[in-house]
RNA sequence: AGGCCCGUAGCUCAGUUGGUUAGAGCGCUACCUUGACACGGUAGAGGUCUGGGGUUCGAGUCCCCACGGGCCUACCA
């Protein structure tokens, strides 16, 4: 039967079915009481509101290769999907959604704004799990899990409520981060840092009851009205007289103490500080040693509050060009300086933070931590790069308390009640009836939820049904390893560990794998919001998703980040495509030689494939057995790299062997063998070939899932087998290996490639055949020529290839070439051009003495003889009097060149 | 301020414990529309590894300094 395949591959035409198919089989939906060691891996729960970005493309890539790579290889495999629900993210995208309806989500109220959101969750929400069924993610479906599902929520509890009783957790007024903008506290890890030029104040405080004043300097001007103090430094003699007098605070009229403090750096500015206790960390810390008053000046969002005076309602950027503007008129401002400083920004607003005092749960980190840090020291937790490590202990060492409540509607409600009459704290699993304490019914539950990442720090054990011993905790827990991304390390990687080791006792992955940031071409980080990011999700439907999961593992070296292009995606989609042809070559061929009686069940069934390779007259013939052989060491390169994460080296060597080995050098070599009906050897190369390609594909398989599924179901497979995923990985056979045809082939292409190279520089004709000579002293060199003679001169396109004695070599007439072991001539009747003849041969006779001499040199020093191992020096001296062998005759052959007006070959 | 990483062919990057004329892809040049593939084939040009110093028999690989670039952490007003 004939079969249609277009000419070129088409994922489109591809992709939709099998990912559909695997999702509606199941096909990977795990056993916890299947056989085999364990793979298991959760996802870093993306946010709920998300869609797919260029990040996770590369992040799921590489989970879903490593997934479907170990699956193949007998795991018992679980790859657990899932979604975060995001407090800030969705609750910002939920009131926009509400407000561009017109709708005011504080008057409709918390209860009624909690229903939208889930109800925007379910409908809007899903999105980036239907791309991941798109892309086909290797995921456990059944098992999908949501941070904010009930069942989460209770592990949530759980944890939160034990730490608690421990006394990690606790309640506290002190200065935090305050977004104006997302209306919540900020952990310490959600403010990012960015360096602006702003500007100095330098302000004029008088000293009550003198003439002199004090200049202190200031960042935030409008945060002046709050001042509650001036400090000095104890032993700064400038000032020393002054500690314990009052100053009169500008536009305020306020009188206040001028102390004398440590905290205060004498060198900087003035060495005079204003002290506002309730805007910025250190004078917080400063009032409390002095029991300084704290006067909030600004309201939730932003604006300056009644305590301003007459600034209260005014933004407090306006406020600041204000408060400047009346110190400068009233002659109370010295001057402004340039100054550059780091301004804390919301991670998801861009607002700028501004530190205030509040009230809000903590969680204490030191004891957490200390197990967290033990763990990687002793590579209980391997990290990849491990240069990271260095990030983790730096910033576990120094870890702060965490601020875990937030201002939201959208998350884990806090587990406390507090009692009306006295304000008691009861924290509990269950809705409590009354006060633990005073035993009050009057109680009313903590607005506030909890960090979205504190349920994320639970995930790896929470997902697998902790705190109950189920199946699948006690199967898939701890898991093997954690892929995400080095700029979230402290987000969930740490966290995570400190959770998980707290809890279960057990570390919550074996590993984690750091990827890389895929960077724009200009090598920035990609922003949604400059529109510098690439849509995954359009350049899939491009190139296609295969071509897109191979470029970025092909450029996913630990350590490095990727900058992607159109060029290299292109690159990889060329890759699909020749495989798609390679396949196409294979069926249009079998339709002809099936003419002849064959059968493709008898070449390229299962059993059959098993058994390759297959020999011709009792013997595998040579390029057979080098396919073999490249293809079990393809398979060992292939599975060392992917043992230690490196995706590029795995990648390039099942490049390598598909177009390199199995297109250009295979196929070619027994294409014209494959049509001669009933010949063993026909039949012989048919077999191994499909054995061979079916292997390859496998090999792929966890790069490029789409075309490898498709390609596999359009050979014959075993009665019940459902899909190549769920085949094996291919390993090297022992019998497959074998040195000599590696190096015997090896030659051959070094013969074949110079005699093209001859032909190119002569500027033959690409169809026009000639003769050539060839010439060794190497007698199984000679014998493997001769046995492959054919493929040879079809290889360099020659009319026949003479094997030549070594004295009978004529190297003065036509283009030659050499090597240490053989000789070559194409035997041409043309005058040729010696001079690019010339100019090539002197580079490489300066090349070759200047190895030569080098090697001379290091072998003729006695030091070096007597400190170098036995193995390098012993190899130095092989490749010696090799270079030596070629550099004669490289020069005999230029003296030949010298000596003829011109190059006419004989014959 | 402290810590980390990077600087290798025109471009993007590999280069495993220091060891034998430094690799790949893309781009480039020349030839080839050959019955799987022009998303292709063949051959080729092109780096002395940012600069300087050092350790070593031997350095792209280890150490120091400089220059250039990136990242993380950090309460200097």
């Amino acid at each position: 039967m004939a079969r249609e395949i277009a000419k070129a591959y088409e994922p489109q035409q591809i992709e939709p079915r099998w990912a559909d198919f695997w999702v509606k089989e199941a096909l990977f939906k795990a056993n916890p009481s299947a056989p085999g060691p364990v793979f298991s891996i959760v996802i870093p729960p993306p946010n709920v509101t998300g869609s797919l970005h260029i990040g996770h493309m590369l992040e799921h890539t590489e989970i879903d290769i490593l997934t479907r790579w170990h699956r193949m290889r007998g795991y018992n495999t679980l790859y657990l999907p899932g979604t975060d629900h995001a407090g800030i993210s969705t609750q910002r995208v939920v009131v926009k959604y509400l407000a561009n309806q017109g709708i005011n989500y504080q008057k409709l109220g918390r209860e009624r704004f909690e229903q939208e959101v889930w109800k925007w969750k379910e409908e809007a929400g899903g999105q980036i799990t239907r791309q991941m069924k798109g892309i086909g993610e290797s995921c456990d479906w059944s098992r999908e899990k949501f941070t904010l599902s009930p069942e989460m929520s209770r592990r949530v509890r759980e944890v939160f409520v034990r730490l608690y009783e421990e006394g990690l957790i606790y309640r506290e007024t002190r200065l935090v981060n305050w977004c104006p903008d997302c209306l919540t506290v900020l952990s310490d890890l959600e403010v990012v840092h960015e360096e602006r030029q702003g500007h100095l104040w330098h302000i004029k405080y008088p000293v009550v009851g003198g003439k002199e004043f004090l200049v202190v300097a200031t960042t935030r001007p409008e945060t002046m009205l709050g001042d509650t103090a001036v400090a000095v430094h104890p032993e700064d003699e400038r000032y020393k007289q002054l500690v314990g007098k009052k100053a009169l605070l500008p536009l305020m009229n306020r009188e206040i103490p001028i102390i004398a403090d440590e905290m205060v750096d004498r060198e900087f500015g003035t060495g005079v500080v204003k002290i506002t206790p309730a805007h910025d960390p250190n004078d917080f810390e400063v009032g409390k040693r002095h029991k300084l008053a704290e006067i909030d000046v600004m309201t939730d969002d932003g604006k300056m509050s009644a305590a301003a005076g007459s600034y209260a309602g005014m933004d407090r950027f306006a406020a600041r060009k204000r408060v400047v503007e009346e110190l400068q008129k009233q002659g109370a401002l010295e001057k402004i300086t340039d100054h550059a400083n780091a301004i804390g920004l919301c991670e998801r607003s861009k607002t700028v933070v501004e530190p205030r005092i509040s009230t809000q749960w903590f969680c204490k980190m030191k004891p957490l931590a200390e197990p967290a840090i033990a763990a990687v020291e002793r590579g209980e937790i391997l990290m990849v790069p491990d240069n990271r490590r260095e990030e983790y202990f730096n910033w576990m060492r120094n870890i702060r308390d965490w601020t875990l409540s937030r201002q939201l509607w959208w998350g884990h409600r806090i587990p406390a009640w507090y009692c009306k009459e006295h304000n008691h704290i009861t924290v509990a699993r269950d809705t409590p009836a009354k006060c633990a304490t005073c035993g009050s019914t009057n109680l009313e539950q903590d607005p506030d939820v909890l960090d979205t990442w504190f349920s994320s720090g639970l995930w790896p054990f929470s997902t697998l049904g902790w705190p109950e011993n189920t199946d699948d905790y006690k199967t898939y827990y701890p898991t093997t390893l954690l892929i995400t991304g080095y700029d979230i390390l402290f987000f969930w990687a740490a966290r995570m560990i400190m959770m998980g080791i707290h809890f279960t006792g057990q570390v919550p992955f074996r590993a984690v794998y750091l990827h890389s940031l895929v960077r724009t071409g200009s090598g920035e980080k990609m922003s949604k919001s400059k529109g510098t990011g690439l849509d995954p999700v359009a350049l899939n439907q491009q190139y296609g998703t295969d071509a897109m999961r191979f470029c970025l593992a092909s450029m996913a070296a630990p350590g490095t980040d990727i900058i992607l292009s159109d060029d290299k995606l292109a690159g990889a989609r060329n890759f699909a495509n020749k495989i798609w042809n390679a396949a196409r070559f294979l069926f249009v061929n079998l339709d002809k030689f099936e003419q002849t009686g064959a059968k493709l069940e008898e070449l390229a069934g299962p059993e059959v494939r098993a058994k390759a390779p297959y020999t011709v007259a009792g013997k595998i013939p040579l390029v057979d057995a080098w396919l073999f052989a490249r293809l079990a060491a393809t398979i060992e390169m292939m599975n060392d790299a992917l043992e230690n994460y490196r995706f590029h080296e795995a990648a390039q060597g099942v490049y390598q062997f598909f177009w390199g080995d199995f297109c250009d050098w295979y196929i070619e070599w027994v294409k014209p063998e494959l049509q001669s009906a009933g010949r063993e050897r026909a039949t012989a190369a048919w077999k191994n070939l499909f054995a061979a390609f079916d292997a390859a594909l496998r090999l792929l398989h966890p790069f490029m899932p789409f075309l490898t599924e498709e390609l596999w179901h359009q050979l014959p497979q075993a009665a019940g087998a459902k899909s190549i995923a769920l085949g094996q990985f291919p390993e090297g056979e022992p019998r497959w290996r074998s040195a000599e045809p590696l190096r015997e082939v090896a030659q051959i292409q070094e013969v074949v490639t110079m005699l093209r190279a001859i032909r190119a520089e002569m500027k033959l004709d690409a169809k026009k055949k000639v003769a050539a000579e060839f010439s060794t002293t190497d007698r199984s060199l000679e014998n493997a020529i001769q046995a492959n003679r054919e493929a040879v001169e079809r290889f360099a396109v020659l009319s026949e290839l003479r094997m030549v004695a070594k004295e009978k070599f004529d190297t003065t007439s036509g283009a030659v070439r050499s090597t240490a072991t053989f000789d070559v001539r194409v035997v041409y009747s043309e005058t040729v051009d010696a001079g690019a003849e010339k100019v090539r041969l002197k580079k490489e006779k300066e090349g070759l003495q200047k190895a030569i001499a080098s090697k001379e040199r290091q072998l003729g020093d006695e030091t070096f003889r007597s400190r170098a191992p036995e193995k390098i020096i012993k190899g130095l001296e092989a490749t010696l009097a090799q270079q030596k062998t070629e550099l004669e005759k490289l020069q005999r052959r230029l003296g030949d060149l010298d000596g003829g007006s011109s190059q006419a070959a004989g014959t």
